[in-house]
DNA sequence: ACTTAAGCGAGACGGTACGTCTCGTCTTAAC
DNA sequence: GTTAAGACGAGACGTACCGTCTCGCTTAAGT
């Protein structure tokens, strides 16, 4: 998504001679959904409006992204992208630093639009769902479980935690504090989250 | 939405002389209205299929619910019900109930629905969402924070700890195990929670 | 078609209660498709534009027509509408009369694109073609060719005649002259029609 | 068209250094469109398709016939070719031999397909119209009349009776039992128009 | 009993978005 | 400098729902 260059999105049928292919309307297009997300949300982007506001045909945007899922994955990945979480040597460093991390991407605004639809069976998109979860949840959801489980080995967690239950404490409650009580303050909650998991005061 | 009668929801214009409203139409309604939702999901219900399944004219729908959302708030509301955290006198049982009201009521897939679709951005319907808070959000967010602050008050719970935060916790991580992640078995989750907020191994 | 109402034409569903159709818009549509015939030929004749042009919704069109054949069919009902030959007692009456009808009907130039329409393979309609001639054409070559068979008996066309054939060169001389060549002018045309049937000098 | 080189048609860009034009495209592209008219048809011929099955880029089916019109004349140029009607010195042998022309001609599915739309006002295409004409119908018609005005020099035609006329109850009444009422039985008819047209029995 | 307001089924209507199709033009790279 | 490949803007296709509306029948409360 990022240095790699787009890297895998987009990338229809092998490109051969042809065209190439416009890169002022892909940007365009990319643009014109990152705005529409935020303003109409993602059950109501209409594949016609990402045109019309892109100054570009209907078609060029079906050449490219054959689903709205896939056209929104693209245009928000930047957004979504949450790294994975670091070996610092340090188990409070490295709660600290996930908790951040989940904060970080979960306060975007895009972000919230994009995890819901993935996530909501309101709008339930397996594919989309499918290709976040790859893209995004499980390379930092397996990271972090590696941060728990050296903080259990070196007893810095109290023992007979379950790894499992402790990541979904940590996601889910920055979840329901930056997105669905939605509170604009998060200061100071990544060391609340860290001092949870650690059984600190 | 109970005994107590359907009280504030759908009174649309004031019942004048004329004819009666129809219970029958009104349940054939909200049952296929459940029906579809758990079908179809909340996105793709239609009101217009709500009433061909219902064997009943699109205007009586509209007649009595003005919008798609409260449509389903109501056909919904015995599933999204979660009523308040008692107070039984031991900070560790009511905590456990808390828990497990939480569990319950979110372990119903007809819950799941109405919960996203009143929380996500996605279809960010802000009357559906408001009216769910108010009728079944706030009424057990304020009762398990008296539930908490009798914890602390009893020192049950570590001192210092802030009582939106714990809520949070609480919430947020059965929200993300049962709704997100969609872990079916919820054994023994309501005693992890508890232990967690209680600070205990 | 003509005195007798619009008779068998659009009579969709069979109407039952609800909102009674909407003349104007249907005198609308069929004005407007009209003038699209005739500006635009049958194969450019657009259901959208039509709809454009009358002020009325695509769907409107398509709710009564539910192809582009039935709705010309019906919009140019009265300009190809061409009668029965009648029986005047005289062979070269008749035959004079069956001439002129065919040379006015064809004359009428939004009846040369419905005629083609339904003759050509070009576009060929099947559905379109197979009402026109169910409608239209059966009944002029039956009563034509009754009109013949009186001739004959008579004597006042040369014994020995195919009747059959002596229909298509009638029909198809005046489609020739009227559609293909195009001859704007058909004075005395309807005799030299009689008089070669007839094997007049 | 025929052996004469394929003569005026096609000739775009001069031709001059560069690589030379493809006679194997050229074909292909030609045998296409002579299998789609009979498939789809006139109206329903697309470019893209003849493009797709003659293996070729639509680029040089555009860059050679400007428009679907002259692709289609060339295309089926040898099936509507009629040539021109004979001098055996036998008014009954040169009508017999110009209505077997007609019918031949017009027998041809392909040349079914073109002339209609050629003549069609259904997709009126005046160059195509127009070209058609000078090429094929013109010089037949030249030399039919000149048959009929030999036939009534020799007063083997009844006297009085216009050329033109006759000319259109020739191509008229063929085209309608070939064309229009689609008769697959041939059998006598360049008979039957000989002996009309001579005002025999 | 008579009136009359409302409930209700039925469905027409103007809109709008869908995803697919073909059009004819254009741009580029390979040969 | 022809060719293959194909991107592109344009716009029609026929379908699905939307939410509003206009009917005409039915029903019961209020007189």
């Amino acid at each position: 998504m990022t240095a790699a260059g787009r890297g895998p999105e987009s990338t229809p049928p092998p490109r051969g001679r042809g065209r190439p292919r416009s890169e002022e309307a892909r940007a365009d297009i990319l643009r014109a959904t990152r705005e529409l997300l935020l303003e109409e949300g993602y059950t109501n982007l209409a594949i016609s409006h990402v045109a019309r506001r892109a100054r570009v045909a209907k078609t060029t945007v079906y050449r490219w992204w054959p689903t709205k899922g896939e056209l929104v994955l693209e245009a928000a990945g930047a957004c979504i992208a949450i790294g994975e979480v670091p070996d610092t040597g340090s188990t409070s460093e490295d709660l600290r630093i996930a908790s951040e991390q989940l904060i970080q991407t979960f306060s975007d605004p895009m972000a919230a639009v994009v995890i819901f639809a993935a996530i909501s069976p309101a709008d339930h998109d397996p594919d989309l769902a499918a290709a976040f979860r790859d893209r995004h949840v499980y390379p930092w959801r397996m990271s972090a479980a590696r941060a728990i489980e050296r903080g259990l080995g070196r007893a810095d967690i109290p023992p007979g935690r379950d790894v499992g239950f402790l990541l979904d404490v940590l996601v889910g409650t920055v979840l329901q504090r930056t997105l669905v009580v939605a509170h604009p303050e998060t200061e100071g909650l990544a060391e609340k989250m860290r001092d949870l998991i650690m059984g600190l005061g």
